[in-house]
DNA sequence: TTCATTTTTGTAATCGATACAAAATTACTT
DNA sequence: AAGTAATTTTGTATCGATTACAAAAATGAA
């Protein structure tokens, strides 16, 4: 399942957003890696590859994709608001150990009736298996 | 139904915690508030009643609260965290213009088995009645 | 090309939050 | 009650994520 620039600008388009050079490159990163960046982690690596792109920027475009429904935001981390893709709605869990972040495949619930809702966060928090581990062995 | 600072005393030891004269101080406003303040809004009024209360102490306390599950955070504000009691689990409404918080009386998803949860955090995030209807008199 | 609009840049500043060590308070023991 | 250890609170200094803003560049239309 191979994504082409086009693909995604066709996409931007159909959500309302012209496909600016810096949010087809946002999009197309975050299609390719599945980790949750924050901000700074996603300007580190979009620079390698568009010397000289700003990091107010990188602000903007996510702002402007979260806006247009194509992002969302994962608050509340220690680094900063971390990005991911809207589509295919799911919960994410965090560890508020080491900051992990982890998709959780299920269904978001619907909210109230009269509420005009146009984001849905539902995020669980704990302990990661690999920091409990980490902690046993302390332990021990 | 009243509660005295004894009773949330008793309640704070139930939960593992000390309760310190700004802990309980805490609960009791958040009892009796139930808006959503920002740590420095809790601070504002918790210090007219306690003269030289610290801006420090108060996130100190949140964060002792917090990690004993007494208190939630809503994260994503603008104008920082806000503070939540945490019983009752429910899910929060936030909008997107002004920034207004509000409880939606509904049951928390249950987290996938293996994952230790501690905190579950459900937010809705859209445009308020009142916003809505700001916005339409602009309109015409 | 020319003009208007949108996007991007880059610095300066904002401001929520934290680090840290000293001071005050509290609890515990003798 | 006095002494001592542990906890809590204080207050300043600082960090660092995010924003403001205005200039510059890129894009699109006529």
């Amino acid at each position: 399942m191979i994504t082409t620039n086009v693909d995604i600008s066709l996409q931007l388009r159909r959500e309302g957003v012209r496909p600016s050079v810096t949010r087809v490159a946002v999009v197309k990163y975050l299609m390719e890696h599945h980790n949750h960046p924050t901000v700074d982690e996603l300007y580190a690596h979009l620079v390698e590859q568009y010397p000289g792109l700003s990091r107010t920027t990188v602000y903007n475009t996510v702002h402007t994709l979260v806006d247009s429904r194509v992002l969302t935001t994962i608050e509340g981390s220690p680094e900063g608001m971390r990005v991911d893709l809207a589509c295919n709605p799911h919960a994410h869990f965090v560890c508020d150990v080491c900051g992990a972040v982890a998709d959780i495949a299920m269904e978001l619930p619907e909210p109230p009736d009269q509420l005009s809702v146009t984001r849905t966060q539902l995020v669980f928090r704990g302990v990661c298996c690999n920091c409990k581990s980490i902690d046993k062995e302390k332990i021990n």
